[in-house]
RNA sequence: GUCCCCUUCGUCUAGUGGCCUAGGACUCCGCCCUUUCACGGCGGCAACAGGGGUUCGAACCCCCUAGGGGACGCCA
């Protein structure tokens, strides 16, 4: 039997962490055995559902890697068979039309709250022979009163739950629209899904489904239920915990190799690794190992894995996402280093792209200003010696490159019976406006001779202007 | 409130009865490397929620308590 998956969000909001992740999950999962995963878009709340978070959800899934084998289905576009399984349903007695009013629903819920029961349908119209002709009825589905539901669950084990905890829920509004409960089941059972992965916010649902399924006399999946991603505080992950929207790390310079290696640590391990590419994760991944414990997000460890990836990865490939965080930063690359060289100077000092290109703009255009601390401390009047030397015999060099330059500050700082640091944070600063920077030999090359002889002439300049008195 | 799930360093986790004086990773701290910032190397701080059992022996098995999360919708 070929294992089939999926991942089914309703578009009410972008694609976040951990629906991420739960998707993440329920992919490996099908490559791990050569299965297939779907994807489904559960849109029937017509009310909250959007296009433009499709589209999120979709871009955050392409963005990631995930791809699907099938779909995006639309449960919007199935409503014909839905309610053919409701017919189905009603004639074989398995369901019925309740015509109790919202309010009286919202009463019973009060008083059985007060009477610290927990809040369940009473089965008013389960046997009604003569229904009020004025009142649009919802369906329910007519749920076991008696037994229990055994749920076999790959991740949390086995779990035990009694019909009589359970009520006879809805499948259809008095709209005629199905809901949730009836739709899932519906969906994977027509989409032969064998393997139902989803957060264990859903656990709770599953005994009612598994009741729908007996119902209709079907083969029951197998569940495994991941459990959720909590907030530095402990909660459910939500929008005050900062960036819970997967594209949201994009925009904030992140790898989605990070993201990815990040997320599947979270829940699931493999021994030790903690590095893991994406054949990897395919080749290991088992839900076995995952945790039934819920786990909390945690930047730190995010940043260190981004910083582990843009350290690691071909230049070539980071190159290549880049570009638009500097163009974004305002930065125009043309006349400057290729984007490769940059990154290959710059990966080992930054923790995100974005990070990258807010601190590579001296490259390609000259700086506005110093930085205070920095010119304050380097660029005084000891610095104008080994500057004007260092310009004298830049302009003369004919082999342009880190290494001869190199040699000419060591040359420098050897004729001045200066420190190295003595010439080299001078000429930092004076080149980048900074004192940060990659190596000082590396950055001189890259930003290139001219741009270089004109800062130097503008910093002997800047401390020529600093070491006249104020003018009165 | 009721039901369901969960509980190892601050965080992610290893651990499936003796290999545990509980291992790794992130963070933090110290040292080394060093022309800056980093990278890297070395070292350090830090946990079995509590209580009862079972057993020759328990982080691992059972029970209770506590704490946390989830569900309880004409949302999914």
């Amino acid at each position: 039997m070929t294992i089939r998956t999926r991942f089914a969000p309703s578009p009410t909001g972008y694609l976040h962490i951990g629906g991420a992740r739960t998707a993440l999950f329920s992919w490996l999962y099908a490559r791990r055995h050569g299965g297939q995963f779907i994807l489904r878009i559960e849109d029937t709340d017509r009310e909250r559902s959007t296009d433009a978070s499709v589209q999120a959800i979709l871009q955050g899934m392409a963005w990631l890697g995930l791809d699907a084998d099938e779909g995006p289905y639309y449960q919007t576009q199935r409503f014909d068979r839905y309610r053919e399984v409701i017919q189905q349903l009603l004639e074989a007695g398995q369901a019925y039309y309740c015509y109790c009013s919202k309010e009286r629903l919202e009463n019973l819920r009060a008083e059985q709250m007060a009477a610290k029961q927990k809040p369940r349908y009473d089965g008013h119209c389960r046997n009604l022979t003569s229904p009020p002709a004025d009142v649009a009825p919802v369906i329910r589905f007519r749920n076991p009163e008696v037994g229990q539901v055994l749920i076999d669950d790959l991740i949390k084990g086995q779990v035990a739950v009694d019909n009589k905890e359970l009520d006879d829920l809805i499948i259809a509004r008095s709209d005629g629209t199905p809901t949730y409960n009836l739709t899932v089941v519906v969906d994977d059972l027509d989409m032969r899904i064998t393997h139902v992965i989803r957060g264990d916010d859903h656990l709770n649902n599953t005994p009612r489904q598994i009741n729908i399924l007996n119902a209709l006399g079907a083969d029951l999946p197998q569940y495994a239920h991941v459990p959720m991603i909590l907030g530095a505080d402990g909660k459910r992950l939500s929008k005050r915990h900062g960036a819970v929207s997967v594209m949201q790390y994009e925009a904030e310079g992140y790898l989605p190799e990070a993201l990815l290696n990040y997320l599947v640590r979270l829940g699931w391990s493999h021994g030790d690794q903690e590095v893991f590419s994406r054949p990897d994760m395919i080749e290991l991944f088992d839900l076995a190992d995952v945790n039934k414990a819920a786990s909390t997000f945690n930047q730190e460890k995010l940043i260190w894995l981004n910083q582990h990836y843009i350290k690691t990865l071909p230049a070539k490939s980071t190159a290549s996402r880049l570009g638009s965080y500097l163009s974004r930063a305002g930065i125009i690359t043309k006349n400057g280093p290729a984007l490769e060289q940059l990154v290959e100077v710059q990966k080992e000092r930054v923790k995100t792209l974005e990070e990258m290109a807010q601190s590579s703009g001296y490259f390609y255009q000259d700086f506005a200003s110093y930085d205070e601390k920095a010119a304050k401390k380097n660029l005084k009047t000891p610095a104008l010696e080994p500057l004007a030397k260092m310009r004298e015999k830049l302009a003369g060099l004919t082999d342009w490159q880190a290494s001869p330059i190199h040699g000419l500050i060591e040359e420098t700082a050897g004729e001045l019976e200066l420190k190295m640091g003595k010439v080299a944070q001078p000429l930092r600063v004076a080149v980048v406006g900074g004192a940060v920077s990659p190596p000082i030999d590396i950055t001189v090359e890259l930003i290139g001779r001219e741009r270089v002889l004109h800062r130097i002439d503008r910093a002997l300049d800047y401390i020529k202007a600093q070491g006249e008195p104020a003018a009165p």
